[in-house]
DNA sequence: GTGTTCTGTGTATGCCATACGCTGTTCTGC
DNA sequence: GCAGAACAGCGTATGGCATACACAGAACAC
């Protein structure tokens, strides 16, 4: 408990400039944001597997390893990377707005960021948010969620469910995206394919629920539907957190 | 709509075993299912990262290259190894059992298939699921679903949402489990060490509602309470679709 | 001004996926 | 039976990758 010293992973104190500069050596010729600047464009331009340490090095003009003076490893950039990426959350719960609004704005700000920054959903995680935006995103989740008489654990729980979901989500449609964008085709030719596909695996053996559900007719793939079931899914999440707040204060 | 044909990825056709041997040449000296299996041999083992053509070449006890002639790519082998990986589905809702424990089933299906194999969760997702068994637990996933009412796009919704979360919390405990391997920790002392490096960051700055969640004691993260979490989140969703069950066949 | 410490970087190592072409095997068509 | 086609296994080569290591010179501390 004792809140002296707790060891920090060097990327992370680095994204929150806990790092003293030495002094004794010669300057620096970039600064951090520059390097994660110079990887950020990277991946925007060419995806994330564009992104090694010789690309984004040339991209600054300066040697590979000369990288390693200010990240330990790529991990580390793409961690870094990945924080800046998601930058500002959505505006904070505003005097008079409901937690049910509130967090529906929190969830859709988890969406347009990544579809903002497609290639962030295949960085991988190295563990749990402790980056300075992704702090700041948990932050404005858990305010949201202030005076609705949820315990810490839920209130935790709950928007890790919610941004969960986010995250699914818009990896899903972003995949489909790059799919399209991959062959030329509309992302809604590539969903009515796969409705196709996957009749066509059915049609003999066993599998009587997938086509009940291909026999109404799943493939009407419009962009509203895509909203649509979007909505449904945030609906479905919503509903049982205000089931459960709803009993919480009955019972109280 | 011609369901005449429709072309297939090749992987996708190779798992379902529609590729048909063209017979002129010599025999092939491996099956597929030997291949698949040594992959996930050396998965198992040592991580996903170990898997490379070259180390499970080494485990059939054949050249590199030989493994091209089963698989057209590397990102081929990892699809058939993690639909393999994930088994067979749980069983299917009995005659008397409700939607609701059926889907809370399928649903820790999800989590043990992972926790199982934990290498898969990461496995590049390359595109919507058309492999043999997560065709079949697609099929479970939606019987469970079957005479509540709900529209087809809402049974798919449902069942996305569903395992979109047991996915999540598979792999954030397993991401957990990994991490205390690795430092020779016990799981809840990363979880507490994760809770002491957050205090340290927001100690300062404008983070009144994390600071308020540390006020009450979260890490009192005994096994228990993992158990608890996943079962919160898991009733949240199922709360929310049994709400909407209920107001549809109120209204119909 | 001397020594220490840090920066940028060239070079080298050991991985990796995979393209290509060769050898020998098996079956097809005659 | 036999010629040739189609295919299996695989050796070699290519171009990429992350990163360890050592060294030159720059900036500061004393």
């Amino acid at each position: 408990m004792s809140d002296a010293h707790v060891e920090l992973p060097e990327s992370i104190e680095l994204a929150w400039g806990l790092r003293e500069r030495p002094g004794r050596g010669p300057r620096r010729s970039l600064t951090m944001e520059q390097v994660v600047a110079a990887g950020i464009r990277v991946a925007e331009a060419d995806g994330l597997p564009a992104v090694s340490m010789s690309r984004v090095a040339g991209e600054l003009g300066v040697a590979t390893m000369s990288l390693y003076r200010y990240v330990s490893a790529k991990g580390d950039l793409l961690d870094l990377m990945a924080d800046a990426a998601y930058g500002d959350p959505p505006a904070p719960r505003g005097p008079d707005e409901g937690w049910r609004p509130a967090l529906a704005r929190w969830a859709l700000g988890n969406v347009t960021a990544i579809h903002r920054h497609p290639w962030i959903r295949q960085v991988p995680i190295s563990g749990p948010p402790l980056g300075p935006n992704q702090v700041r995103w948990m932050e404005q989740g858990l305010a949201a969620l202030r005076g609705t008489g949820l315990r810490a654990a839920e209130r935790l729980s709950t928007i890790m469910l919610v941004s969960g979901y986010a995250r699914n989500w818009a990896t899903l449609t972003a995949d489909l995206d790059e799919a399209a964008a991959r062959e030329q085709l509309d992302p809604d030719d590539v969903g009515a394919r796969y409705w196709h596909q996957l009749a066509r695996l059915t049609r003999h053996g066993p599998y009587p629920a997938i086509r009940e559900l291909l026999a109404e007719n799943v493939d009407g793939a419009e962009d509203e539907e895509f909203e649509a079931e979007w909505q449904f899914g945030l609906d479905r999440i919503l509903d049982g957190v205000e089931a459960l707040i709803r009993s919480r204060r009955a019972t109280d």
